[in-house]
DNA sequence: TAATCTCGATTACGCTTGTAATCGTTCTTG
DNA sequence: CAAGAACGATTACAAGCGTAATCGAGATTA
């Protein structure tokens, strides 16, 4: 059973992306992977630590420094973050949502067409 | 152009959803529209003053009483709330939002159709 | 008229978040 | 060895949030 997922805020989303996306990683890592965000490196320290504290990261020690690796799933928590949004701002109506996003996305020819076959196999 | 939203938080949204819905309403529809959430009376109001102060309703006094109706649009929120859901969990990418949720989704036939139809039209 | 009820306004309070700075320790380097 | 660099841990601190309770003023009712 999925256990619960901790809750993870705006900022510690761009540092987990990082972490899901290398897998595993020093903090220096995803410092300059978030360079662009204009956050200081204690910042991210700062997130990475709460992240760890909050169970989402699990870590182990490579000399002085920690090696972080996810713990937990990110289609857990892309599913969870996904219902909570889809509840709040949609009220739940998944056929809206996802009109909105189909209308406003530019999406390539093969995008569209990777979708329209999903559809295509989609039953009621 | 489009005015600054305000930020609008989850419980707040479920206010705003209800004067969205109504159009104009007082407080006591309010809460009672959000009777099945277990809110304190009190707490709905609370939602409804920080609402007023942000900007994100506007109101008229009605005897002793006011009557609220939105003073941001809608779709404005939904967009902006959309944009940042987007990005932070999802990276910016449509195409997989998409994908996420229509395979999680329960839809109806017309729904489906519906959906057929605007990807139908849809260009790159 | 006095007690009560009801509104919105104000205040409360602990937790989370964004955004760091400081501390203590260890590693490096002069 | 001494001074500085680099780590994670701890501390900071104001805003925002969830969740109400209290206050003061007017309306109602006994």
């Amino acid at each position: 059973m999925a256990k619960k997922q901790p809750r993870i805020s705006e900022a510690e989303w761009e540092a987990m992306r990082v972490v899901w996306a290398q897998g595993s990683v020093t903090a220096q890592q995803v410092v300059d992977a978030l360079a662009d965000h204009g956050w200081s490196p204690r910042t991210v320290k700062t997130l990475l630590n709460r992240l760890k504290t909050k169970g989402a990261l699990g870590y182990e020690a490579r000399g002085k420094a920690y090696v972080y690796r996810p713990a937990v799933r990110m289609e857990d928590c892309v599913r969870q973050e996904s219902q909570s949004f889809l509840d709040r701002v949609f009220g739940g109506a998944t056929a809206p949502l996802l009109a909105h996003f189909v209308q406003r996305a530019k999406l390539s020819k093969s995008e569209i067409d990777e979708l329209r076959k999903i559809l295509a196999e989609k039953r009621p």
